[in-house]
This record gives structure tokens, sequence and C-alpha cells, in this order.
RNA sequence: GGGCGGCUAGCUCAGCCGGUUAGAGCAUCCGGUUUACAUCCGGCAGGUCGCAGGUUCGAAUCCUGUGCCGCCCACCA
């Protein structure tokens, strides 16, 4: 065996063989439970970042636990046709070849994109197989996949049947940049510092009396049909049902009022541009006003504008505007003013409220949806997220679905040529078109991606298709178990997985009410954002990202996950620290390590090593406290990590296991088996047996994590026979385990835990004391007895070689222990200083008790088992105060 | 404007249904290692638990207020 772990080498050959082998293969038994987990699909655009590996590390964490438990098992990728970032990219590239994307018929568009798609596509599928993934890609779905369009718009037309979806003329959140409508999730706010103007427009029947209003966004005016002030402010109560002139494309406008108008803001009038603000829309619809569309869809202001800010684009426009007002005497002021604008999250560029023909869809079943999550259908951890999520159903606002792009699901509804296309009575909703299609024309636009990923648990079970549900299993898999994703797609995409299962999904035998099965999931488990030591998200354009198979190619594939899962604590951001990687990498090597020197010690014998096989072998005769103490910490170990594990806990889990692994197993038990090895064969064979029973379990405990150096290491140690795939050999419970030992008599009683206990805690205390010609030892008759199954073990581990009676305190160093007094020989008066220090802190300890236990309201109202605390600790620092005066004034 | 989260050792974080002396890893420093592992082992040092009140016999932990930092939501132009 080598000395060290080559992952290199063993990753590539693993993984290889794992996929060879079946290892990623579904075996479905429905006897057996089931376990499903639906890959979040990357966009086919995307390329391996940090959020991946954290986030596909995680999954197949709890995939591989599935697959150890027994289960059927599901881990669903796919890819996500990315709609607009797609479109965008492609277009890029065609820019680059000095091809116009928008001299490209649709159709030979598509032909574009779908090459780039087929090429580049996948790539991240491969970029993640360098992580040791066990997922089956061979059960890759694409949202543009044939068989998943055709759930996406049987989706639509059902909901369309249903009155969910409607088409209608209202105000988008409109992008100029990409030229099409975004839902409000696609929308972000961000504060930008601008001026907030304060005009005054004449008012048409008092020549030269004006009203003041404020604005931060001039370019508008041209747009103006009204000015509103609140019905009841006193300063402006006279000019309503007055007009004033709008400065550009001079025209008299009416002076309204309005309970929208916020009197407390600005000059408390507001000029009212119906097709270029959403509140304005409102008013303009609330009081009949006509409407004027000054900017143009690729965001150039047009001639209705006023006669010089045509064909400028907006901020331009602005500036022309604010000059023209200055000079045309409408200017007051300005002033600086942080304004909350929305900005295409794709583009970068501010949004457009623009009125336009577009679908929308009405939430089905938002209560539902409510309830799924409130009455804990649907589990969220950490459980914080629910609130979030119930927030945002409470104000929950129709969805525009329809967008004008070519790269998407194209809408399924046709228009009869000739006829009026707002006329219901002449379309046509359906998946497969009408029967004439010479006759109907269909909808040009696209749907929104993220109305085809909402029904990405339903499509990839093959939903709504009877034979391709059955195919896929979809009895077994539905409700999936787990979703792992980030907290910044709870609404993109969480929540409208979970209105669309469960408009689809109806209850068992009609019982809507029992949500147990109509749930996309049972539980959601939300990861931190990945940042940087400095706190900034990871991305691309900052630079700060590392390169992820790079750090794989440094650390190896164990090596990053265990750095990743210990970095990620549950529910907070990851601040990432590339040392953590380092840590998994030498966690790595030291179980190698481990396993190699139990190797050393002797071949493990059975080759058929399950728990029995290795149980006959330890005769409970010969196992001492030390052994049954460490034997109950494995099962006790296993019994926190399935509760850990239950609540997500992946760091926690880990540590822990990195704690029993090094404290328990390698500094403790390990180097102890050393001292006690001895000359008995079968004392010896016994102590093998213990090492076989802790590091089969390990290796299988761990595997979930560190996939490929437990999978190696299994079959150099001699488990199984050579071939077995770790993560799918069957583990046993820890209720199974704490049952098989204890039927063995294996397990320590409470007494020897503690004796022990204090036994490990001794040694730091004898380490400390430096070295001497050997350790001396004095105490009561008790202390000494206590001590005599130790004789050997403790001066050998603390590195004192043989034990002798100690006879006089004089030149030595002494610790004071509750085994009695330990102590070297020394040169001078070396150890007295840490003497006084212990003596600090005992008489520190003595006050403190001794205070709370004069304290009448103490006794009288702390539990029994507190006092009772208080009083054995005092008496034991008391004790020991005494010794260490009697050693200092030697 | 509303909401959520964080603030504990130089750094990253545990602990937070109140209870013995607030922990771990990393970094620093000191020491160890012929016999699985220097990708190792041990130890020293380092914290008035953001701040201020309150509840309590007892608060890092519960309550109130407050300060920074971050995130999310929101039609005051």
């Amino acid at each position: 065996m080598n000395k060290e772990f080559h992952f290199s080498e063993v990753e590539g050959r693993l993984y290889a063989e794992w996929e060879r082998s079946g290892g990623f293969a579904e075996a479905v038994d429905f006897e057996k439970k089931s376990y499903a987990i639906l890959m979040p699909p990357p966009n086919v655009t995307g390329v391996l970042h940090m959020g991946h590996l954290l986030n596909n590390t995680l999954q197949d964490i709890l995939i591989r636990r599935a697959w150890q438990e027994g289960k059927n098992v599901l881990w669903q990728p796919g890819t996500d046709h990315a709609g607009i970032s797609m479109q965008v990219r492609v277009e890029k590239e065609l820019v680059g070849k000095g091809v116009d994307p928008k001299a490209l018929s649709r159709e030979e568009f598509l032909v574009h994109a779908e090459r780039w798609r087929d090429t580049h596509g996948n790539i991240i599928f491969h970029q993640l197989r360098n992580l040791g993934i066990c997922c089956d890609f061979g059960k890759k779905v694409h949202t543009l996949d044939g068989d998943y369009s055709r759930t996406v718009l049987h989706g639509f037309v059902e909901l369309f049947r249903r009155g969910y979806i409607r088409r209608g003329r209202r105000m988008v959140n409109w992008c100029p940049v990409s030229q099409t409508a975004l839902s409000d999730e696609e929308v972000l706010v961000r504060e930008c510092p601008g001026k907030l103007y304060r005009l005054r427009y004449e008012i048409l029947e008092e020549p030269g009396t004006h009203i003041e209003i404020c604005t931060t966004r001039p370019e508008t005016i041209g747009g103006d049909v009204a000015v509103a002030v609140h019905p009841e402010d006193e300063r402006h109560r006279h000019f309503i049902g007055k007009h004033c002139w709008r400065p550009f494309c001079r025209e008299p406008i009416p002076i309204i009022a309005d309970g929208a108008v916020d009197k407390n803001f600005g000059a408390g009038a507001l000029k009212i541009t119906p097709a270029h603000a959403a509140v304005d829309f409102e008013i303009g619809q609330r009081h009949g006003l006509p409407f004027r569309e000054v900017i143009g869809p690729d965001g150039i202001l047009n001639g209705l504008a006023g006669e010089t800010l045509g064909g400028l684009d907006r901020a331009t426009a602005r500036e022309r505007a604010v000059k023209l007002l200055r000079v045309l005497g409408n200017f007051v002021a300005e002033e600086d003013h942080v304004s909350a604008v929305g900005i295409s999250e794709r583009s970068g560029e501010p949004i457009e409220p623009r009125l336009s023909e577009q679908w929308f869809l009405r939430y089905p079943g938002v209560d539902l949806a409510k309830r799924a999550v409130a009455e804990g259908w649907i589990r969220f951890f950490p459980r914080r997220w629910e609130k979030t999520y119930l927030r945002w159903l409470e104000n929950i606002r129709d969805w525009c679905i329809s967008r004008q792009l070519r790269w998407g699901h194209r809408i399924p509804v046709w228009y009869r040529k000739g006829e009026d296309r707002e006329d219901p009575r002449h379309w046509h909703v359906s998946v497969d078109g009408p029967s004439d299609p010479e006759h109907w024309e269909r909808d040009g636009d696209v749907l929104d991606t993220w109305f085809s990923s909402a029904f990405w648990p339903l499509g990839t079970l093959g939903w709504p298709d009877e034979e391709s549900m059955g195919r896929r299993h979809f009895a077994a898999f539905f409700p999936t178990s787990a979703m792992v994703t980030g907290p910044d797609i709870i609404f993109f995409w969480v929540a409208r997985m979970v209105f669309m299962a469960l408009e689809f999904i109806p209850g068992k035998d009609g019982k809507d009410d029992d949500l147990s099965g109509r749930v996309p999931f049972r539980s959601v488990y939300f990861t931190g954002i990945v940042r940087d030591e400095r706190g900034r998200k990871m991305s691309k354009s900052l630079g700060n990202s590392p390169e992820p198979l790079d750090l794989i190619a440094r650390y190896g594939a164990d090596g990053v996950r265990f750095g990743l899962v210990t970095c990620a604590p549950q529910g907070l951001d990851i601040l990432f620290a590339e040392g953590r990687l380092e840590q998994g990498r030498n966690f790595c090597t030291k179980l190698w390590n481990v396993c190699r020197f139990r190797l050393l010690q002797g071949d493990v014998g059975a080759k058929k090593s399950s728990v029995g096989a290795i149980l006959l072998r330890v005769d409970p005769k010969n196992l001492d406290a030390i052994d049954r103490c460490i034997l109950e910490n494995l099962v006790a170990v296993g019994e926190e990590i399935e509760r850990a594990m239950g609540n997500y806990e992946f760091q926690g889990t880990l540590l822990r296991m990195d704690r029993f692994f090094r404290d328990d197993y390698c500094d403790w038990y390990v180097e102890t088996c050393k001292v006690r090895w001895g000359k008995d064969l079968r004392r010896q064979a016994t102590l093998l047996a213990v090492q076989d029973l802790i590091l089969r379990r390990l290796l299988q405990l761990l595997s979930p994590f560190v996939p490929f150096v437990t999978q190696e290491l299994w079959r150099q140690l001699g488990f199984g026979d050579g071939k077995e795939i770790l993560h799918r050999v069957p583990m046993e419970s820890a209720e199974w385990l704490r049952a098989a030992l204890e039927a063995a008599d294996l397990l320590a009683s409470g007494g020897e835990l503690a004796s022990v206990g204090e036994l490990r805690q001794v040694l730091p205390a004898l380490r400390a004391l430096g070295a001497g010609d050997g350790l001396y030892h004095g105490g009561t008759p008790g202390e000494c007895q206590r001590l005599e199954p130790f004789r050997e073990l403790l001066p050998a581990m603390s590195g004192h070689g043989e034990l002798k009676k100690l006879q006089q305190l004089e030149g030595m160093t002494a610790a004071v222990t509750s085994w009695g007094t330990f102590a070297v020989a020394s040169g001078g008066d070396g150890g007295r200083d840490s003497k006084r220090r212990e003596l600090e802190i005992v008489r520190g300890h003595i006050a403190t008790n001794r205070k709370k236990l004069e304290d009448r309201s103490f006794l009288e109202r702390a539990p029994a088992a507190i006092v009772d605390g208080a009083r054995n600790l005092l008496a034991e620092n008391l004790e020991r105060e005494k010794k260490l005066l009697r050693l200092l004034s030697e």
C-alpha cells in the first residue's frame, strides 16, 4: 500500500467503474421506500461554479445515504434551456461571426441555437463528474425535449382551460435591450442616485399662475396627460378641475384629484404619464385619461416626446429635457434624490414600464400553497425561509409568462387568420394545434423559462402521459424527498413548482385536504451563497472565484467535498476558505494511513467481513474498558449522525465524524492498542477485530462525504468481495448496531465510560510534565487501586516510560489529578509557575462556588442537581488546592 | 418604508429550548516524533459572547431597545 492516497489516479478509475458496473443505476423495488431528488437543472449556458460544487456535493451525500439505507433512489439530472440568457449568448456568437441575428428567420435562428446547445450544453455535467457525484446522466432531461415540452404545453393549455391564464393589455416590465416583457421577479430594484426636479406648469385658466410638480423623469413629459393632486390638499384644491400647459408638445392637460398622490412628497403634485409608470397607469385608468407613448420598445424616444427629444435614448433625453425646461421657464429647482430603479436582471439596463399585450397567469391555489408550507407538508431547512415564502404569497400578483423571444416553448395558441386577435372566439388553444393549420397563425411569443421549470417535478416523472409516468415510476418517486437549492430562487422556482403540483396532482381518494401526496417535495434544503474570504459573492465578473476543476485537481474530489461541507454552516452563507480543502485532503491521507496501519498489523482475515463475521472474532473476555468504550462511542456517533442528517446538518455530521475519527479512534484507541498489544494472540486478534468493526463502519459512514478514498480503502482492507460498490452496500442502522453489540456484551457500562474518560483527561497533564527518567505516582490507596488496570498504559501514553512510586516531591515537577499525584524529576523549580497558575484557577472556582452556596436564594430556588454539582465542585477544588499548596511549599 | 439574518479568540465558526470553569479548526508561539500518518502528535497564549436595559438564584443563551454589516421585499413620483 502506498504511503499516500493518490487521489488523481484513484478517482478516475473508480468513477469509470461505478458508472460501468451500475453504481448509479436505478433499481426500483416497490417493496422498498423511495428516495428522490431532482437536481436543480443548470442553465445550458452555465459552466461549473462554486455554488454547483456545494449544491451537488450535498445532494450526492443525501443520495448515497439513501442507497446505503437500501431505498429506491432517483437523482434526476437535467438542463434548463435558459430562455433569455441563452438567446443573448447565441446572438452574441452570431454577431461575432458577422451574422445579424435579427436578419435570420425564426427557424434559422433556432438551428444555430440548437447547435450551440448541443455542443456546449452538457459541459457542466462532464465537469460535475470530477466531483464524483453518483448521478445517472443517462436519465438527463432537457426542458426543450419533446416529452418535456409536451408537459409544459399541456400545463399551459390546462391552466388556460381552468381560467388561470389570460391574455391582456397591461403594464409590464419591459427590457429595452432584450425587447421583451419580464416578470416582476426578474426585475432587480436598485437604489440609484439621481435628481428630483421641481417644475412648474402654467395654469391655463389663470395665466401667470403655476402649479409645481416633482419628477425624476422629465424626459417623459411629452407623455403627460394630466397633473394629479391629493383631493384633500389645501395647497392645490383650487386647481382641481382646471388645466395646465404641458411644456413639451404644448397642450393643456387637466388637473385631477386622486388619493394615490402623497401630499408630503415634493410639491404634492404629480405629473401623470400613464404610458410609462405603473402608478400613473392606474390613475389614468381611474380617470379615463388618454395614453401617450413617447418611448419605443427599444428605449428610444419618439416624436411625441417633444420636438427635439425624438430619437434620443432615455438618459440623453433626460439631460436634454432639463435644458429645455430651463429655457422654457418651467424649471424651478433640482435636488439630489435616490430613487428605486427597476433593473433588468439580464441586461442590467433600467426597465421601462410599458403597456403591452401579454399572457398572464393568475396563480392557482394560493391558499393551498400557503398551507403546504405553513402546515408542514413541505418543510424548509432552515426554517426561517418559510416566512419569506409565505410573505411572497401574501402579496402575490399575476405573472407575465409571455416573452418576446425565439428560444423557448412557443405559446400553444393559434389565431384564426383575418379575424380579430383580441377576440377569444377566434383562438385555438391546444398542445398539438388546429387540424387545419393553414387557416391559423400561431402566437409568436414563447413562455418564460421559469414557467417551464415550474413543471420540473411533474414533467421529469412523465406527467401527464400515463405510460410515461409508469416508465418513470411517478408513483414511487412523487412526491420527491428533498430539494436542494439556493434561497435566491425561492420565488422563481420553488414556490412555482409547489403551485403546479398542487394544481395538477389530486389528493388520494379525492381527499384534497391531505396534501401529503400532492406536494412536489417533502423538504427543501436551502444552501448558503458561496462568498470569498472578504464576503463578496463569488462571481466570474469579479474574478474572485477559484476554478472548481483546478481545486479538484489540487485537493482531490474528496478533499474539496470535505472542505466545502465543513465550511458550510446550515443556513448561513459560506465564506470560502481554501484552507478547508487542505484540511479535507489531510483528512483523507490520515484515513488512508490508519487503514494502512491496520493492514501492517495483519490481514483482515475473513473476506466476508459482514458485521456479524467480525463479531465472531471478538471475544468479550479479551475486551477491556477501553475497547468497550470505543465501541460505545462508535454506536453513539452513528446515532448522533442519524439525528443530524435528519435535520440536514451536513457540517455538524462531518465534523462529528472527524472528531470521532481523530480524537477517539486514531489518537486514543489506536495508540492504546499499540501499548496493549501484548503477547496473547487471542487478545491481539480481538483488538484487530474491534478495529475492523470500527473501520468498516467508519468507511460506510464517511462514504457519502468522501466516496473515493473510502471506496478504495474498503477494497484494500478486504471488506466485501473486492467488487462491491460501497455506497450500494446496505448499512446497518445505529439502532441495529447497538442491539447487536449489546447482545454480544461489547458495550461499556456507565462506570467504565466515566473511568476511561478520566483517564484520557489525565494524559495532557502528564505530557505537560515534560521529560524525566520515569513517571512517579503517589496517592491514596483508593487512587492507587483505580490506577492498577492502567499501570502500563498511562506512562506509555504520556511518553514517560515506566511507573515508579513517588517517594518525595523535592526536585520534582508534579501534576495533581483525580488519580493521585504524578511527578517527574526535574531540574530547578520547573513547573512551579504552572502550579501557581493552576492554583489561581482552582481558587477562582472555589470562590465562585462558595459564593453560590452562601446565597440562600440559590439554595432555595435552583434545582437540587445544580446545587449538588456546586457542592461537589467546591469540595473537589478545595482538595486540589490543598494538594497544590503542599506541592508549592515543598 | 417593511422584513430576515449576522455580530462569540487574530481569522472561520460551534454553543443559543438559561445551570458546573464559553468550545473547535486555522493562524501565531513552544514542545514532541527509530517503529500508520510532518498531509502527524501534544501544549501555551488569546474572548467583559456588538452596545444598553430588563426578567431570573443564575443570561452568550429569554425579553425590550439600540448600533454597525449583509440580504430580501415595497408603485412616494
